[in-house]
DNA sequence: ACATTTTGCAATATATATTTTACATTTGTA
DNA sequence: TACAAATGTAAAATATATATTGCAAAATGT
């Protein structure tokens, strides 16, 4: 998931402040979302999206058994 | 989106409750999830989806059209 | 028609997401 | 190699998501 928002930033030849500027956060936003730290909101996620081109699935899908064994 | 969890969820045969307790909220944060209200993280939409068999796109996904006209 | 269940609404309290600020570290480039 | 740019980190402040509680309204069951 991490990784994913990362790639498909860096494949765009943005760095994390301009993303931060166009969906209108903070660079630490975008920083501790790649690195999981923050727990995003869905307007947030869909705003990075957007600028992305990219879907929900592709930036933030988490399988279950990987999303249970973040929880511990 | 707020019409395509319910549908889903009523697909089910789940009550809000129901959906609540298995998910791990309460039974208003799902009403107002519903609704639109509530803007979930996605940590929450995560676990939404593995209850209901689906994707964030199916469950949460947003034109960016639409998004645009929801903020005003 | 009435009872029960389900959902909506509202106000307040609590938990958590994000911002701000500043500095440290890493990476890129000439 | 030196410096600039990009990213990481942390703590405190601020903003916002969610819980709690209670009642109303709507939907469904009998």
């Amino acid at each position: 998931m991490r990784n994913r928002l990362k790639i498909a930033r860096v494949s765009m030849d943005l760095t994390q402040q301009q993303l931060a500027d166009k969906v209108g956060v903070t660079r630490q936003t975008i920083s501790l979302i790649e690195k999981g730290t923050y727990n995003p909101t869905l307007k947030l996620c869909l705003q990075i999206c957007y600028v992305l081109n990219k879907t929900l699935d592709d930036l933030f899908w988490v399988d279950e058994e990987d999303f249970e064994r973040e929880k511990n």
